[in-house]
DNA sequence: ACTTGATGTGTACAGCGTACATGACTGGAC
DNA sequence: GTCCAGTCATGTACGCTGTACACATCAAGT
C-alpha cells in the first residue's frame, strides 16, 4: 500500500531541495490570489490570472500547491493572521468574546470573499492561534471544554451569519454595479405591486415603520447584545 | 432612456403568448436544477447538464430565465417553499421562534447546497411568506419592527452560521470521498505532531476531553437555546 | 562526473456560460 | 384565408476555466 500525499496542505509545504533556485512559493502565490480576490472579486479569481500577476506560467503554480483547492486554504488561513488579537484573554469572557466576534467581522468587511470559504475546519497555523485564543477566553468560567466551545461557537457562528447577509447585499451591488439606491429604483415597483394585493403586512410595515437606512455597525453590536447575554444565561445554568 | 428589463426576476416571469408552444418553462428548468444539485452537488450543475436532463438544447433554457444567476435565486426560493410553517405563530414566540431555526436547518440538510446561494434577501413567493411568519411570531411583544426583525434574525443568522459550518465538513467527506474516520486517520499523525510541540494547550483538550461524536441535533439545541436566553433577555430590557 | 529529483513551461483536453444567427411555429390583424 | 410579428428551440462559436502530461533546465548528492 502506497503512502498516498498527506491530504493536510500544512504538512506537505516543502522547502527548497535539490533543483533550480526557486521562483515562487506557496506564500507569495497566496499573497498574489488574496490581492487578486480583494480587487476584483472572488469569482475573478483563476490559476490563470494569478500566474499573469506574478509573470509566470500557470502550470508553475502546481508545483507549489495542490490545486485551487488548496490554494482557498491558504488563503483563508493568511487572512486568520490579519486578526488582531492583541491583549485577550483579558480575563473577562465577555469583552473578550464581543472582541473576536468583532474581529472576525472586520475580516470579513477586509476581505469580502472569506464568507464563500472556510466553512471545514482548518489546521492552518493562524487558524490554530485563533482556536487557542478563542478558547481561553470562555475558560475558568466552570465549563467542560465542550461547554467553552459552545460558548466560543455560538457567537461565531451568529457573527458568520450576520456577516454573510450583510456582505450578500454588498455583493450584489459591486457584481450588478448598482448602488443601494438605484436597487431601490428598479425593484420599487415590483415591490409597489406586491404591496397593493394587501396580502404583506409585516413587509410593508418593514418599508414604512422600520429605520431607512440602519447603522450596521450598531444593529450588529444590538443582536451581539443579545447573543452574548444569552451565552451568559448558559454559563448560570451549566456551572 | 429605454425601459431596462427590471432586475426582479419575479416581475420577468411570463406567460404563454405567441409562438410554437411551450415545451419548457422556468419552474421545470428550476426543478430539474435543484434535483441536479441534490444527486451530484452543487458544483455540477450546468446549464448544459440541466439541459441534458430535460432532453433539450443548452440554449433553451435562456428562453426562460435570464442565465445562471438568476437560477440560482429560483432555485433558492422554490427550496424555501419546502419549509413547514404550519401551526405557526402559534401565540409564544419562543417555540416559534425555534420552529423557525429547526426548520431552517432541516432545510439546509436536506439541500446541502443552499448554503452557497440565498444570502442577498430574495423577493421570491416562499421567501415572502417566510418573512410574513416570522415576523408575525415575533409580533405582539412591545416591540417596534426594528426589535422584531433583530429578534427573528438573530436567531436565523446563528443558525445559518451553525449549518453552514456542520454541512461544510459533510460536503468535504462526500467530495473527498472520505468519512470522517479515514480523515482522521489522514490527518492524525499532522495533529500528533503540531501537539507534540506542546503550544495547542486547548486543542489538546478537545482532543482528549471532548466528547467524540457529538449529536449535532444536540449541539444545535444547545446553542440555540442560549441564543433563545439571548432574545429573552433582549425583549425584556426593550419593552 | 554522473545521477537524481525539483522547477518552470507549452501544449492539450474537457468542460463551462452564453452571444449570436437561423429556422420552425402560431396568435392576431387584415 | 393570408400574412406577419413575435416567440420558441437549436447549432455554432468564443473565450474562459482547472489541470494532466511531456519536456527542457538546473542544482545538489553521490
Amino acid at each position: 500500500m502506497p503512502d498516498e500525499p498527506p491530504p493536510v496542505i500544512w504538512a506537505r509545504l516543502s522547502g527548497q531541495g535539490r533543483g533550480p533556485v526557486r521562483t515562487l512559493d506557496y506564500a507569495a502565490i497566496t499573497t498574489a490570489a488574496i490581492a487578486l480576490a480583494d480587487e476584483e472579486g472572488v469569482d475573478a479569481v483563476s490559476m490563470r490570472k494569478i500566474a499573469g500577476r506574478m509573470e509566470h506560467s500557470p502550470m508553475a503554480l502546481y508545483r507549489h500547491i495542490g490545486g485551487k483547492e488548496d490554494l482557498t486554504e491558504l488563503m483563508y488561513d493568511a487572512v486568520l493572521g490579519e486578526l488582531d488579537l492583541a491583549g485577550i484573554p483579558s480575563g473577562s469572557w465577555r469583552p473578550d468574546v464581543a472582541r473576536l466576534a468583532r474581529e472576525t467581522r472586520r475580516l470579513h468587511h477586509a476581505h469580502p470573499w472569506i464568507g464563500r470559504f472556510g466553512y471545514r475546519p482548518t489546521l492552518g497555523p493562524n487558524a490554530r492561534r485563533f482556536l487557542e485564543t478563542g478558547l481561553a477566553c470562555v475558560d475558568g468560567l466552570g465549563l467542560d471544554i465542550d461547554g467553552m466551545l459552545d460558548l466560543l461557537s455560538t457567537a461565531l457562528q451568529f457573527t458568520r451569519g450576520f456577516v454573510v447577509q450583510e456582505l450578500g447585499e454588498v455583493e450584489v451591488q459591486r457584481r450588478t454595479g448598482l448602488d443601494f439606491a438605484a436597487y431601490q429604483r428598479q425593484t420599487g415597483p415590483f415591490i409597489a405591486q406586491l404591496l397593493q394585493e394587501g396580502r404583506l403586512p409585516y413587509l410593508n410595515r418593514l418599508i414604512v415603520e422600520a429605520e431607512d437606512f440602519p447603522d450596521a455597525d450598531v444593529v450588529f453590536e444590538r443582536r451581539l447584545a443579545m447573543v452574548l447575554d444569552g451565552l451568559a444565561a448558559g454559563i448560570d445554568r451549566r456551572s
